[in-house]
DNA sequence: TTAGATGCAAAGACTTTGCAGTTAA
DNA sequence: TTAACTGCAAAGTCTTTGCATCTAA
């Protein structure tokens, strides 16, 4: 785990005066591997299981809770049907997402004009921007052109 | 409802095959009345039921799915935990939505500026885009400075 | 006439919660 | 020591589905 990333957890465990136990160690590390992969809630149990069997969906959940309330997690919808949760927020706090629709790979993006723009409208419209997203789905060019792309070869 | 709905709506019957019933013809009115609102699966149930009170649950949620392929309603998160359907994307295929964070109105807005970089961004990135969504959740200027917005008074 | 649509109620998927026992600080 | 946390299982919420019946075309 990113020594930024450990920092701003202990911070938020002191700030709220949350206890630092076992099975919340293991769904951070679950949640934070270096990594930084998008996850359901179904997922990183996976993951938290591969490093200890006895983790529980419950407390699962009542972390995510947690970690969503305190800024470190944010909910996003990759277009699944279920939340989905992104942890690279904290490295990189104004990422966006493109979905591609062909292989279903979520490729994170940055962009100053986008964001200056999207000030600009909100204070137009008498606002203060708060969060911003962009969700982006597209298809795959790659694939197009050379009948294969990053997961999925054209039939 | 307006007319040029009406036409996409029995566009999309002929092209699928579809029957026009009661029930579907019900929840049609409601998912698409003049007032363009966004609305939840319970929201709708409940404004199908003023119109006919036999409306069922298990019909509405199978037209919903049929509108959404359709492309004539979009699936859209709001915040709220459940998913919305917007019916505006008929007469305005490219909006996007901003949130107030105090009195959770959502505004609709359009922008050229910020289409045309989402295609250049995509572009880059090696992909055609298909569909781009924009979410801004903000607070309202005119409730801090006056003490009042569309539906809340600061206290 | 008949394939498609309906309504009910049951099932399913995901998430939250009450409670008795456990544990970090 | 004790307030916070845990795991279990039960409950809750939202959505889908099987099936017998009905109906638009």
């Amino acid at each position: 785990m990113n020594p930024e990333v450990r920092e701003k957890i202990d911070a938020l465990f002191i700030r709220k005066g949350l206890r630092m136990t076992k099975p919340r160690e293991i769904i951070l590390e679950a949640a934070f591997s270096e990594k930084g992969d998008h996850f359901t809630a179904e997922e990183l149990y996976e993951k938290a299981k591969e490093i200890d069997s006895r983790a529980s969906l419950a407390t699962l959940y009542r972390t995510l809770t947690l970690l969503v309330e305190g800024g470190l997690l944010h909910e996003i919808d990759l277009g699944k049907g279920v939340t989905s949760y992104d942890p690279n927020f904290i490295e990189h706090p104004h990422h966006n997402h493109l979905i591609c629709m062909d292989c279903s790979e979520v490729i994170e993006f940055e962009d100053q004009h986008i964001a200056v723009l999207e000030d600009c409208i909100t204070k137009r419209l008498g606002f203060s921007p708060t969060t911003k997203s962009i969700q982006i789905k597209a298809k795959c060019d790659k694939l197009r052109k050379t009948g294969s792309c990053n997961n999925l070869i054209s039939k």
